[in-house]
DNA sequence: CTGAAAGCGCTAACAT
DNA sequence: ATGTTAGCGCTTTCAG
């Protein structure tokens, strides 16, 4: 099967005109006789007449889409952030084309390849939990394509970034678990190559350090495919739970490894034994049980952000030289899966 | 900022050779000498040289991409449809374009203009709940697009189709709930419009017929954005539980609807008083309180299935006229929320 | 005011 | 075995 679809040629030949007289009778060039305007016009209309985007774009070089690559759209950040993307890539005449990764490095390779191919105008992405290496995102960045990275990024790439304030959300969190009296806190985080692995243990670790409760490397654990991967996680609680000091409380890094954890822990009826909390963006937290104490990110707002900034990237003349790395906070919701008073 | 590639030209003025030589050479035709074709080929893949696909996809007609048209990534149905949408077409060639409706008539048609416009070579269409009126969709399935429905469908199009057995996971949900002595089972349901509204809301009638339960219309409540409107669903609940006689039971149709409701109740504390289930997918209905009884769907198979039929359309060398009409049985997971023995 | 022609990157007759 | 040319749909000089 295939779709035949109008071209301005055939609106040329049934009204007996060049070619380029009817383009510019469509985009309303001034030097075109307004009854020839006219013709061309209502002819379009009703045949139904679409410019093909194809031939567009393989004139002007631009496509007016932006691509954007995440690990997993079933994950309550990334799907919020997507909203935000497309809340403001619609406004602004942009597409909007979504590629997962599924945590894997060499298919966050192949889409970002076939996004620039298809020549996507820029670029938002957030790093899967493999991509330790991003030559390959360097060289498309050095060639000229617009690139800005949200939530999980590279410091190998010097551009925009926007991304949520994961220390001080890691600090506070951990601190409220401190609080609420907790001795051994561990934590469960994904993968090592990641920014926000690096900011969120950096927070955990200075908030025990600031309350004067020594580190213990055997209470971090890393699942490097940050909760797609249920045995990784299961093994970490495992090996935390059987240890012979086991943790009171445990606090998850990562929207998927929040709610996996979460869901193993009430699983292996050891939820009764321990404080919890985590990074996610569920809007359903209070339904659960024990309700879950959360460190929320404005995943809308940064997928907005990231946005505004590619487009500006994108439309701007020159090569953009000064970068802007945006932080929003955190929010921390306090709910009872971390209240020691009701364990 | 603009994105520079190399085309077939810079290989062809490099080497000394015709553009078309170059051309044939890529694609390894025979009429080329071995010489000539490791040379193009080495020097290809030494300058990175990838082919351009929009201007592929103008001279070919086609992209080899498929348009995908669902109301809301954010959906634990959808994005596990999406994923199995996926899986199949990555292996066949084909890449993936996801578009959100957000349940809106009007955003649905530009979004499946625009993938129509692009040159996806068909469509895997789920409507919006608003979408009674198909007839951009008819117009373009007409002209030669394929379109495979999945989830909603519209009878106004005949092609194939991926379902759900909706009627009967409607019943036996129904059914389940009249087996714990429930007597007064409301049903909330999503737009009207919709092919699932109808099937669930049939189930749900015949259940009650076959045990001899009166229909009581007043218990049956329309949410015509299924779920994405929270007022929406606070007025049906409302309008049920201030009633004089409440339901005893809230059977709910739709994913969204399903989390809403849930919510709703639980936040109006009102949840002891009423069982409850609904279609949804969540991973995690085992996690709340209570823990969710739900019809689940085989959402990976349904998108898998979908895809399946729709590239055999797209690859089919004539019209298509036989067309399936898939049903996939859903699953009852039968939880706490839905015993009467534990209100 | 309108038309002819070149060109975006690529393929595929049609030469040679 | 390789080159020349036309054409996919459109815009845009350049010529009238």
């Amino acid at each position: 099967m295939k779709f035949e679809s109008v071209t301005i040629k055939d609106i040329a030949k049934a009204l007996n005109l060049s070619i380029s007289t009817v383009s510019r009778a469509l985009r309303g060039s001034y030097e075109i006789s307004s009854e020839t305007k006219k013709a061309v016009l209502e002819y379009a209309e009703k045949i139904n007449y679409r410019p093909n985007p194809i031939a567009l774009s393989l004139k002007e070089r631009r496509t007016r889409a932006i691509g954007v690559v995440v690990s997993e759209i079933a994950n309550n950040f990334f799907s919020q952030a997507i909203n935000g993307i497309e809340s403001i890539a619609y406004n602004r005449g942009y597409h909007v084309i979504i590629t997962q990764s599924h945590e894997s490095q060499e298919r966050e390779r192949v889409n970002v390849e076939h996004l620039a191919a298809r020549g996507v105008d820029g670029l938002l992405v957030s790093l899967s939990s493999e991509s330790a290496d991003v030559s390959y995102l360097k060289e498309l960045y050095e060639k000229g394509m617009p690139i800005v990275f949200f939530d999980r990024v590279s410091s190998e790439i010097e551009t925009h970034t926007v991304v949520a304030n994961n220390y001080w959300g890691s600090y506070h969190a951990t601190e409220h678990l401190i609080y609420q009296e907790f001795k051994r806190i561990a934590h469960i985080t994904s993968s090592p190559h990641l920014s926000i692995t690096k900011e969120r243990l950096d927070g955990y670790k200075d908030a025990l350090a600031k309350h004067n409760i020594p580190l213990r490397e055997e209470l971090i654990k890393y699942c490097p495919h940050g909760g797609m991967k249920v045995p990784e996680v299961e093994e970490a609680i495992n090996a935390l739970m059987k240890a012979k000091q086991k943790p009171d409380a445990i606090f998850c890094a990562g929207d998927r490894l929040t709610m996996t954890c979460f869901g193993l822990l009430k699983r292996m009826k050891g939820k009764k034994e321990v404080g919890f909390t985590g990074f996610t963006n569920t809007a359903v937290g209070d339904l659960f049980a024990p309700a879950l104490t959360v460190i929320s990110q404005p995943a809308f707002e940064m997928g907005q952000t990231a946005t505004e900034f590619l487009i500006q990237m994108i439309e701007s003349r020159r090569p953009v030289t000064e970068f802007q790395n945006k932080v929003l906070e955190t929010e921390l919701i306090i709910r009872e899966s971390s209240k020691k008073s009701v364990l």
